[in-house]
DNA sequence: TAGATTGTTAATCGATTAACAATC
DNA sequence: TAGATTGTTAATCGATTAACAATC
């Protein structure tokens, strides 16, 4: 969440645009609208067009947008139309689904570093990718200039983990671990943790 | 999302704040106040404050919240104090993962029926329990009154499970599936989809 | 042209926050 | 008592939405 132009909330529901234009062009479909996908994502056509108005004009009145072309600027605007190194710190049972996870690859993120604190792991090969001791974790991410590491440590470390990761230089994180993680205003932080949204639903159940 | 007295949005904080209660507790934490805690979070105290004040007064003028109290009283308010059954519908990568995931059962969340389409993995045993034919979904799920689904099932897919799964009476769905799920407004849908966060973080990067 | 849909404005709605009396 | 912190009110801030002129 940082200062800007563009409230947050709007980039968020960007990658969600996106995913839904994947799926109208997998299905065949040319153009779409601001109803059309409204209709699928349940949010008001208006939203829609509000939100594309940050960044310009991309459709067509009668018509409304073509897929591919509004996919193509809404992954430019993301800066998705490029690859992403990606640093994975953690690799137990949580880190090597991350690593044999597809879908990070097929959308632009690989996975060019992986560290873990056991000397029984550490040395492994993994397609392609040694684990690396993370007492290297420094030296490794200044060298290849990663911007964007995944959090699948212990929650223990998890903190000051994310402290080095900053510290040299990486400047969007993943995080797995069960906690806020403390960060610099400029640091973008994102979390996974499948208990709060589990818990964020019993609440309305019977 | 539902019509409700509390905003959902609030509710969406409720296991945050579970989370950071329990880091403090297990920190031998005794107390703490809704500065201590919005620092920690990098929430408003004020917000902790407003937020806690839909439900009751948790807390003591001068001294703050009893960690513990507060912690059992925000999972009595989210329905947490007990244990869910819950069914995993798809058992590819992600599936296994799940399943194998500790933290969905120390938080009360036992995987109870597993379903998959592919023979080969149809009848096999996995920490006790089969992984049965998703032919069989609609009468198993029935039977055992289950109420939260996750899916883990390929995209092309999921909606069609959704739509089973809220037949047979699932109220909660938490969707690993990279799609939004169309569903009755009186059915509860979690996402995630790790490469939709990665996406809204790489617009602030330089 | 007639119909459809955009981009944008202004109104509405809802969430956050500052402030403070109450009180432990 | 003095200091700290709650719960709550009212003001502020920001996001959503309805409406419509523009135009393909």
């Amino acid at each position: 969440m940082t200062t800007s132009e563009v409230p947050d909330i709007v980039i968020g529901r960007l990658p969600i645009y996106l995913r839904a234009l994947t799926l109208l062009h997998e299905e065949g479909h040319e153009f779409t609208s601001s109803q059309e996908l409204g209709q699928k994502l349940g949010i008001g056509s208006a939203q829609i067009r509000k939100d594309l108005s940050f960044f310009g004009e991309f459709g067509k009145q009668g018509t409304g947008y073509e897929i591919k072309y509004l996919h193509d600027q809404i992954s430019k605007i993301l800066k998705v139309n490029r690859d992403w190194a990606v640093a994975l710190i953690g690799f137990g049972a949580l880190g090597q689904a991350v690593t044999n996870y597809g879908g990070f690859a097929t959308k632009g993120f690989y996975i060019e570093a992986i560290f873990d604190s056991d000397p029984n792991k550490i040395g492994k090969t993994i397609e392609g990718r040694v684990i690396q001791d993370i007492a290297n974790l420094v030296e490794v991410i200044t060298r290849q200039k990663i911007k964007v590491a995944i959090i699948a440590t212990p929650v223990q470390v998890a903190q000051q983990v994310a402290d080095q990761l900053i510290a040299v230089g990486v400047q969007a994180i993943l995080n797995y671990a069960p906690i806020t993680l403390t960060v610099p205003s400029n640091i973008q932080v994102q979390y996974i943790d499948p208990v709060v949204h589990l818990q964020r639903m019993t609440y309305y159940l019977t």
